[in-house]
RNA sequence: GCGGGCGUAGCUCAGGGGUAGAGCAUCACCUUGCCAAGGUGAGGGUCGUGAGUUCGAAUCUCAUCGCCCGCUCCA
């Protein structure tokens, strides 16, 4: 566990050492669990995203993509169980260690003050029999009156505490009612949480007369309230895809373990519309379509495995989640699951539009099945970076180097020139000025060619171009390979064709 | 949220009441010219932030923010 506690550790520092990670808002010391893609660490994220979108969407004749808003309409939510799921004040007792609702303890105790009063209806009856008349003494009973008095005084607080997010004002009120833990019989109360996982915002600048919506949670839904409109401006036939990458937004209780889990987040998501029956089959094919899309990478293939989901989510048939073994141990990655026609058939009940479609070949209507695969573009960036950065041994010392697939790569080739005099500087860049159109190239003239690999080495460049005296004689450069070192002499008209197989994001999708 | 550890230069860290340090990195010049760490020089830190104690605080105290780990939570 050192060992593991210690990468991670390596892994931030070389990250944001060399412009992969940065903390968010560093100079106001940060914001706790948000971080800044640097100048290499957006060319790794951009390649990671084009990776997924050319072999999900590109790659499939009947997949095709979306970019959808971040913000929706907030019945979206509702339809989709997350404003119920998740908008929960809580509470816990320090004692016995137990949660509770906020506004649950404080309508128990609300439940207690009406049995006082029932009772002191009961004990009104037991005196007066039959002369007793209820209404009149309810209106009249001090006791009665107190107490009413009070629910309504609570009432009123617990409307408007929680009405404006006031969660001290919560906390107050359930210490004023002396509320205790019905286990431990304590007042030890933690803060109230609002443990809403959603992120909430106005829309309309009017104060008073602004609606509260979300920040989406998870892309998935854009794609499905969508899903009409692209299958009938597409004619697109099931079964078929839809793609997305995008933000989203949870505000995790705790979010930790640098990029792994952060409130912001971006999502690759696919939504595959299926014939009802035929969804078992087609998540195995996306489970094996999805690991092979990860092995595809070189990472050795221990690094993962597939977790299946014995509890399943409210809306799922099957599930498993692809794990990745991350500094932090094995963790999920992605996630595969059949969400069977949940989601479009809450959004037909919410939004009352029937979201279905007419299958030709069988003569029918209905409401598809889905099968989702869901993978978190910093969980793949945290991934990748983790399994290439490696310190080795050589002969006389050490080097670091970050041994990423070469299409993922920020820069693909640096190109440098072995002297900085002799024409050596201009020809290099005469050779740079061609490859930049092709590929992301790096220059670099400062200090010895040692050094020069080594930088290149611990930013994950897989190839430097090397022009020396002979480039000048006959056109002719040395490739340096960034994981065996071994160089090689080739023409310069070649480069670009090596290049190209050895670096393009086909040698992955082949 | 609880418990533990930590915060000093871009990175790794030393120092521990009396004017801010090292290595690497960066920049300039020289030297060398195919696997880093040759020479000379330079830049860079109000020691996370804020209060307090003190003649004096990076150092002591408190609070706060942030990071890492474990538990918890989430799925």
């Amino acid at each position: 566990m050192q060992q593991k506690e210690d990468n991670l550790k390596s892994i931030i520092s070389h990250a944001k050492e060399y412009g992969f990670v940065f903390p968010s808002s560093e100079i106001y010391d940060g914001l706790a669990a948000t971080y800044d893609y640097g100048q290499l660490g957006a060319e790794l994220k951009n390649n990671i995203k084009a990776y997924w979108w050319k072999s999900m969407v590109q790659m499939h004749e009947n997949i095709v993509g979306l970019d959808s808003a971040i913000f929706m309409h907030p019945t979206t939510w509702k339809a989709s169980g997350h404003v119920d799921a998740f908008n929960d004040p809580l509470i816990d007792n320090k004692d016995s260690k137990k949660r509770y609702r906020a506004d649950v303890l404080i309508e128990e105790a609300i439940e207690k003050i009406r049995q006082k009063i029932d009772k002191e209806v009961a004990k009104g009856l037991k005196r007066f029999e039959d002369a007793f008349n209820e209404a009149e003494f309810r209106a009249t009973n001090p006791n009665v009156l107190r107490n009413v008095e009070k629910i309504t005084e609570i009432e009123n607080r617990m409307r408007e505490t929680l009405g404006n997010n006031d969660l001290d004002g919560v906390r107050n009120l359930i210490i004023d009612l002396e509320i205790v833990c019905p286990v431990s019989g304590t007042k030890n109360w933690t803060e109230v949480r609002q443990f809403n996982l959603m992120f909430s915002t106005e829309l309309g600048s009017v104060a008073g007369d602004a609606a509260t919506i979300y920040l989406r949670p998870e892309t998935a839904q854009g794609i499905f309230v969508n899903f009409l409109n692209v299958q009938k401006t597409s004619r697109l036939k099931i079964p078929f895809g839809i793609a997305q990458i995008g933000k989203a937004f949870r505000n995790e209780i705790v979010a930790r373990q640098f990029i792994f889990r952060m409130r912001e987040f971006e999502q690759m998501e696919m939504q595959f519309f299926v014939r009802p029956g035929e969804e078992m089959k087609w998540y195995d094919y996306w489970k094996s379509e999805r690991i092979k899309w990860h092995k595809a990478l070189g990472i050795p293939e221990t690094s993962y495995r597939f977790h299946d989901h014995i509890k399943l989510a409210h809306y799922a048939n099957a599930a498993c989640d692809i794990e990745f073994d991350f500094p932090m141990g094995f963790k999920e990655l992605e996630g595969i699951h059949s969400r069977t026609d949940y989601d479009l058939k809450q959004h037909e009940e919410h939004s009352g539009k029937k979201l279905q479609y007419f299958d030709p070949e069988i003569n029918e209507n209905y409401v598809p099945y889905v099968i989702e695969t869901s993978i978190g573009v910093d969980r793949m960036f945290l991934a990748v970076l983790s399994s290439s950065l490696k310190e080795e041994q050589l002969e006389n010392d050490t080097r670091v180097v970050l041994s990423l697939p070469a299409a993922l790569a920020p820069y693909k080739v640096a190109v440098m020139p072995l002297t900085k005099k002799d024409g050596l500087p201009e020809k290099a860049r005469e050779i740079l000025n061609v490859l930049k159109f092709d590929f992301n190239c790096v220059y670099d003239e400062k200090d010895s060619a040692g050094k020069r690999y080594r930088r290149q080495d611990a930013i994950g460049t897989p190839y430097c171009v090397m022009v020396d005296h002979q480039t000048l004689e006959d056109n002719t450069v040395t490739i340096r390979d960034r994981d065996t070192m071994e160089q090689e002499r080739v023409a310069i008209e070649d480069l670009a064709g090596i290049f190209t197989d050895r670096c393009s994001m086909k040698t992955l999708l082949m």
